[in-house]
DNA sequence: GCTCCGACTGTTATAATATAACTTGGAGGC
DNA sequence: GCCTCCAAGTTATATTATAACAGTCGGAGC
């Protein structure tokens, strides 16, 4: 499989601006879980904030695929080993790792993943392949300008912005073959 | 296509394209909620739908005002109506009036909003007032061109997309004078 | 008119997502 | 040691959404 995007028109996405969407890429993932977490962990340090065992192991859990996971899958987990885990955990630990740009929440599929940039400082749209579940984070700063804008003209200010597309990942957008 | 979007002075919103922000706009809103039902039943004669008096009520109830209204509320009316109300009647009639287009789905607040340009073919893209609820569509072509080519860079093809804003409406954003 | 069919409605039950409220525990500062 | 604060544990409940099946109604065709 041989696919090429970039050859129609020229890029409004600079160098510098390329998240690539490593989701659909095929990459070392348990360099990239170590990644995540020695991130986290270095920026829990300099920030004063505590990276408990429970944030760390749901950190953890939502980072094993690059796939949006809901409260309940990650309990269910938390019990098979060998916590007793109410709600409670997992939306506190979520809460914690969301606040603090550990992980975001998909809010199309009322889930979570794991931040794919972490200590980036990024506001990232979401590609969501709607036949493997996979989602990965793609530069949206571009769309968020010309949302602005849109706003700016009814006289809305923007705090947040949700931009989440649904669709098919490169993996599972070729023809059955 | 040809963007830019630093350009401050010039808009990349044509005439034709201005989908008035009404929800946040004095306007005759007993005129509104006419033209919306009128609108809707129009379209359905013309495309063989049943508008029954179930889903035009709870299309006239979602008008009602430019805030987005979760099954229950719209339910808890019903129910003070004299009707017994049980949840699927409220999200059968919120199904079909979404998959129609007389109403959407708002993601972020888990709640629905009457269509304010019913029969126009639009994929608005929503500005929520997080201080008085209100929600305006607004057009959202130009953002999702960028998104679009932000996801075909990834080998992304989107089907559908979320884009909602959330922040102050022109209103709610005065200071308290 | 009658019948059949398909779509809408009524009803019960339950699933899935999320939070409130209060108690217990534990690390660190004083 | 003791206090404070924040995290974790626990119970209960709120909110959002769907499954499943039984009744009803209206129009198409005969
Ligand atoms: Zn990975
Ligand atoms: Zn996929
Ligand atoms: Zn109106
Ligand atoms: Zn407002």
């Amino acid at each position: 499989m041989e696919l090429i995007y970039h050859n129609k028109t020229k890029s409004h996405y600079s160098r510098t601006e390329q998240m690539d969407t490593l989701s659909f890429t095929p990459h070392d993932h348990s360099a990239c879980i170590a990644d995540a977490v020695r991130t986290a962990e270095q920026t829990c340090r300099e920030s004063g904030l505590r990276l408990t065992a429970q944030r760390k192991r749901v950190l953890e859990i939502l980072l094993s695929g690059h796939r949006a996971m809901g409260a309940y899958d990650i309990l269910d987990i938390l019990k098979e080993e060998g916590q007793t885990a109410q709600p409670p955990i997992a939306y506190r630990a979520l809460d914690f790792l969301v606040q603090h740009g550990f992980a975001h929440k998909v809010e199309r599929l009322n889930a979570f993943i794991a931040c794919a940039h972490p200590g980036e400082d990024h506001a990232p749209a979401f590609l969501i392949c709607s036949d493997c579940r996979r989602v990965a984070e793609t530069p949206s700063a571009p769309a968020r300008a010309l949302l602005a804008e849109a706003a700016a003209e009814a006289g809305f200010r923007i705090d947040t912005a949700v931009i989440e597309a649904v669709g098919q990942c490169p993996d599972c957008a070729e023809p059955a073959a």
